[in-house]
DNA sequence: TATGAATGAGTCTTCATTCAT
DNA sequence: TATGAATGAAGACTCATTCAT
């Protein structure tokens, strides 16, 4: 437009704040959402956390359920095309390969608060159907899929034994699930029940199932 | 009404009602509870189905929470003492007593309403930490306790390797916990993405786990 | 039930009230709506004005949208079956019914609170569908149905002559609906514009339409 | 932009738009208030559908209400000081002239979107008192007096009986206000109940008009 | 002039719980 | 005990209007 006239000109103010407001505004969701569950977090208390007043939330957001879809979609949706082009490009065992996927799950995802999201889409899916179709279709479906890919990898590779990969996924989506769920319900709640080491939980989980699953091992 | 009958006469309808009352509630709100989520489950609709009104589940439940942490303690609570005389006499090896208590959670809860109950709590427990608190008191204690005595039984006999018990039941909870979250949170809503064959499922965890811990396997 | 017991019994206080409030909370209804339009008068108020809470409002009616129906029935719809009868008894010239008609109308409608109803659905109509649906169906078609009858009578009896009464009968309707419309806008604004003598007005209409329907006119 | 070309060619399009914004303002307004009502019609929509921004319309009408009064002003209003001057240059009898009025009427409001505004004004007159004043001193008094003056000049040539023609107006503006309504409102949604042949309704009216008002006829 | 981001007042409806009967 | 009429707090969303740019 105008750029010829002024040399390093930025954004005025307004627009910059328009384009911050959604990350801004999702930033303050994630954080709710997670602290008190979806449906007790009223839509102002996000605006306010935001620093804006209510009707600009839904300025950005049509409702509150597509807050929260897009809550999911910018703190997990948009890790699995990362995922999927990694594991594309991965040059080791199968083996390593899934513990890569389960280390980088859980630094991204569980060990984030975005895990409160996994465990808020479940406590809620029945009360929000389109909430959970959503979830389904972004992040269930990719991340079954990926995993998927992982175990047919390593059976077509002969490393792994020949499988139903389609169910054998459950043996690794199951212990992530619990991790939070755990830890955003009875976790939080009693800090007697609380895990003490997550991590070595997972770790000792991948190496029950490789021992398993590898031909040599059998 | 009964007036005009005899005094001596078994009980009228009425009041063998009157006892069983309660019973009858608790059953309608775990029907209900289930089917609907607590939330979203109206009061005034359990007293229904319980054949009652909406004041007499006032007169028996102080709140709808106390109905709640009652359906706990009928549905859940109340299996720990049998199942700890169960294993108290139990007399076979400690793989099958892990066997058996898999089993018979799946039994009388993973496939049953009650899987629902323990969702609910999963979900719920950050908005109403008294529930949070009394599940934690009534379930999750004698639970891992129980499992915990198993362990160390078989670690006493030599059977299991030494370990963390502590941390080690959790790889025994959670394949539980994750088979009822997903049955009724996207597995209710997505038919897709339910798992075929919850049980076969959970055998192999359970194989899985007594391969990689039992001293023989190794 | 225990009408043997109390002679004189009357119900409870409680009771009574309760078949009461629908007609309470009708009246106060029809006075608000008239006076502030359906759109401008707040659900609260209408309970207010009834001397109940909001939440009571909505045992009886289960939204604003059907307070508003069952306040068209009541002071409306439930005139045309009397009307109908009282079409089918009447004994004199078809003349002196049509007069009789328009009169009847004018007392229970045109001259009481419910005219003021009349307007609101022909304002709100475009706003609210579901409450013109229910008007053409429970107050137009019953009423035009009602006026065809009655020209059909006389044209039968050969009072009338022949004409297309479907049609016909707007030219009866319209000055109802004309003065009941400008007696709530315009003349409810500006005393200026309002109608001196409706009465005479309505009078005049008959007169005219007679003289221009009667075979002896022509 | 322009400022490339030749400092006396014709206005740039943008100056010229800029003259012919209000216009075109009042021509979105026109269009949707009718189309959708005045409350339901977004301050927005009327800007957008005029190509220009939200602010851009304030800058033109103070408020939304100011916009109503000039969609009246343009469509309606206007027309009073062209029809007083047509007729009083009419040369023709007084039944002549009043069959041209009401023709005029039909065609420049009756069958246009105009219509519209007259059905509006009536529905919103008791929630916007100012609008309703701004239309008895626009639309209605010019209106009346219109009439009134061609209903005194047929009796004063003795074409007319004598009458009270500040009341016999109501007579003819009966029909007109019956069209406007019935076609927005009831007919507007109830396809079933919308009127045939409108003109013929009103060619009726005032043949029988004036049938009982000319003098002959007596 | 023109823009469009931001504001915040305003309202219907649900439902756990109470209490007069 | 049992009933069910009554209560009232709580929350999402819209849109006319403003004002910094």
């Amino acid at each position: 437009m105008s750029s010829l006239s002024s040399p390093n000109e930025t954004p005025a103010r307004r627009e910059r704040r328009k384009e911050a407001r959604p990350g801004e505004l999702l930033q303050a969701a994630l954080t709710l959402f997670v602290e008190k569950g979806f449906a007790a977090t009223r839509s102002e208390e996000v605006a306010q956390r935001a620093g804006v007043s209510k009707g600009t939330l839904f300025l950005y957001f049509p409702s509150k359920e597509d807050l929260f879809k897009a809550v999911i979609q910018e703190n997990i949706g948009k890790l699995f095309p990362l995922w999927s082009d990694e594991m594309q490009q991965f040059q080791g065992s199968s083996s390593d390969l899934l513990r890569h996927c389960v280390q980088s799950w859980w630094t991204q995802v569980g060990a984030t608060p975005a895990s409160g999201i996994v465990k808020l889409v479940m406590s809620e899916a029945q009360n929000f159907p389109e909430i959970a179709d959503y979830y389904q279709r972004e992040v269930i479906a990719p991340g079954r899929e990926l995993l998927c890919r992982v175990l047919a990898r390593g059976v077509a590779s002969g490393e792994f034994r020949p499988m139903d990969v389609s169910q054998a996924v459950y043996t690794l989506i199951a212990p992530m699930i619990f991790l939070m769920m755990w830890k955003h319900s009875v976790g939080a709640c009693a800090p007697s029940a609380q895990m003490k080491d997550p991590e070595e939980f997972l770790q000792l989980q991948v190496d029950l199932l490789l021992h398993g699953m590898t031909s040599k091992a059998s």
